[in-house]
DNA sequence: ATTTCTGCAAAATTTTTGCAAGAGG
DNA sequence: CCTCTTGCAAAAATTTTGCAGAAAT
């Protein structure tokens, strides 16, 4: 395992996870549909993948019967309103997508072009975040994207 | 003058950076056209506007009759092949491009959708870039974009 | 019962590409 | 002259939208 993988969520963290989303929506009038559930647990499974919405819909048209890219996307686009997903805007054109867990960044190979999350950059973001507020921004989400080569690809 | 508006070039510095550029391209084997060293110079005269590809290309048209927004496109890819500009991936579906001057981060307005430059984050990027090598990486460049709210929008 | 959501198809947006004509070194 | 570049139109790729039927609360 290297260092920049992603700890995998156990099944019963992923439950959890979902009680939580299911509450959430609730409170804001969100329906809870299948589709919106598969789509928020295929994240929690593959967090560290950054699908983007096809690669998403890909996975669960063979699970969700009769499934619809459009939804997909919107599915995605609600979860973000509501602060449960994040979108991570690449170079490759289309948009990654990822659970809005604990603050990191992302790297990406210019060969495989697979997303890596940079962990332990919190005390970076923070003084980043201060920077802004002092220079009168009101930052709200704070993402690093470096490109470069993997271990693989080096 | 908010802190972070960047600092605009003179007319002198201008034509220097443009030298530049078309001796970089000459070493490359790249043709210096027109359409080239107008896109380029549109880029130095606006660097902190961090422009899409449409909005150059509107910008243009009335200065070089038939231009085309593709060559805006290919202009663009060939510069940043070449180092001398820098593609911006945002969340408003578009790539927004600057000139590759020294590194700094880019705060987007989730209200109005001004990118502005965030300066002095150097110490901030290198520390991440050092984080990266000792995991096996090997990064390239690193982008820092912060999302909220502008002092207008505020 | 009411509101929201989904699937489908169609449209909108952004970006890329093939090719003949034109410009650069 | 030879090669690279441009403009045009067409295509590709990604994302959004309108609407009727279906599902959730």
């Amino acid at each position: 395992m290297y260092p920049l993988d992603y700890k995998t969520l156990d099944d019963n963290e992923i439950e959890k996870l979902i009680k939580k989303m299911i509450e959430i929506s609730r409170n804001k009038g969100i329906k809870v549909t299948t589709q919106r559930i598969l789509v928020f647990k295929e994240l929690l499974k593959h967090t560290k993948e950054h699908p983007s919405a096809e690669e998403l819909y890909e996975r669960l048209k063979y699970k969700i019967y009769g499934l619809s890219l459009s939804t997909v996307y919107r599915t995605l686009t609600t979860f973000e309103k509501l602060g449960l997903v994040r979108r991570i805007p690449t170079s490759d054109g289309k948009a990654h997508f990822e659970i809005a867990n604990k603050p990191h960044g992302h790297f990406i190979c210019q060969n495989c072009g697979k997303v890596f999350d940079i962990d332990d950059i919190e005390p970076s973001l923070d003084s980043i975040k201060i920077l802004l507020e002092e220079k009168g921004f009101r930052p709200q989400i704070c993402n690093v994207i470096c490109y470069g080569f993997c271990h693989k690809c080096n």
